[in-house]
DNA sequence: ACGGCTCTTGACGCGTTCTTGACGGGCCCG
DNA sequence: CGGGCCCGTCAAGAACGCGTCAAGAGCCGT
């Protein structure tokens, strides 16, 4: 069972998104101010929060402030604006995520499952990925290529785990990384340019010619099995 | 205009929503029942549909759960219980927003309003658009036409994607423009003629008779499933 | 302190994609 | 019949994103 931190100070949308989530099976506690968001992070200890970044006693970015220096729990960050530097200085903060009013119920929980994903991950591992061609097995962080052991380095595994986790799927540029470098990291930069390359070559039976680790030119990369 | 699908097998009550709704500026079709639902969820292209849970065929999740597999609609749902379950299974399956009977019209009418106000919002994604020919997957970016995947660039899938949002509906040069290149694009270009050119060529079984990317000649493109 | 490994960062070349201009054909209208 | 108008088509240069390489910094264990 997840537990979300709901903190609104509007009653209304308060209640919706507690219907909804209870109905996704979710636990849900709630808070309409951010003194008591930060309070409830450190006592209620939940897997994700639901920010609204318009309360009435603090300024959004100071309560997404307060919330990282007492826990890395993901957050979620929802805005009436349009405007991008709200958006660029809530990651800058560490948000997991931006939603922006009106939106869907079923967008928000489907980025509620992706944070919950992505945040509850640390410590779980994967099952061992097969393909034709290499093993990985994460528990042991034992990749084997033919028969042959292959050695990868800590970040090489990370990248791997955050493409892993969604075998067949897009992973965007942006999630990715986030997963492997932090929330900070939303930016370009070449980190997964030199990293996929990296591992097509440890991996991948004709590197020039990927098959397993694809990108999609101006989004991410996806890993097929 | 707006067009709205309204599902109820109460004559008296689908004539007062007809009514109200067609006094509004809205254009409506109707179904008494849930099969019939479908099916004009796929032909008629609604912008909202409002779903009374009561019908005669199918059980009223039923038929939500149909119309969600087939489109990405917002769905307002009707239902003259006050039960907490039935609201939360219909929030559950998608439904948009839910409204209990008696209520008053202009109630509904705000809601729909509402609705249809987010349905525009450019964040969520579009489900998998279908038609007999090509499948056009959003969310992971994939297209495939008779079985074979096809590579679009970037460009050609946000072109498409401005298309797909009103599937059978004019979609004006000006708004395509501005959808894809930005808000200072609303004059003449040969972008669209490009890239419309591209699309047909890609996906059309025969591109120089296009039967799903059709030119309205002096006013844009109409997508057709 | 030294050596090895990993991560970070900048630079560069290449292929792809975008942009832009030019040209031809169909259609409508005078 | 002739002239616009609008669309489809093509091609070439520019811009962009990716793969690739390598040098330097940081971190560890020895």
């Amino acid at each position: 069972m997840t537990r979300v931190l709901v903190v609104d100070d509007d009653p209304r949308l308060q209640r919706t998104l507690t219907i909804a989530l209870r109905a996704h099976g979710n636990e849900v506690v709630t808070a309409a101010d951010g003194r008591t968001a930060v309070q409830s992070v450190l006592e209620d200890a939940p897997d994700v929060v639901i920010l609204d970044l318009g309360l009435p006693d603090l300024d959004g970015t100071e309560v997404l402030r307060r919330i990282r220096a007492a826990s890395v729990v993901p957050v979620i960050v929802l805005s009436a604006r349009h405007e991008s530097d709200d958006k660029i200085e809530a990651l800058d903060l560490g948000a997991d995520d931006y939603v922006t009013k009106p939106f869907g119920v079923e967008e928000l929980l489907a980025r509620v499952r992706a944070a919950v994903r992505r945040g509850g991950d640390l410590g779980r591992h994967l099952g061992p990925v097969v393909t034709d061609h290499f093993v990985l097995d994460f528990a042991e962080r034992r990749a084997t290529v033919e028969g042959e052991d292959v050695r990868l380095t800590p970040t090489e595994w990370r990248v791997l785990e955050a493409l892993c986790r969604e075998p067949g799927h897009l992973v965007q540029q942006q999630d990715l990384l986030r997963a492997v470098w932090g929330p900070s990291y939303g930016r370009e930069s070449n980190y997964l340019r030199v990293y996929a390359n990296q591992l097509r070559r440890k991996l991948e039976p004709d590197p020039t010619n990927p098959r397993h680790l694809v990108t999609e030119p101006g989004l991410g990369y996806r890993f097929n099995p």
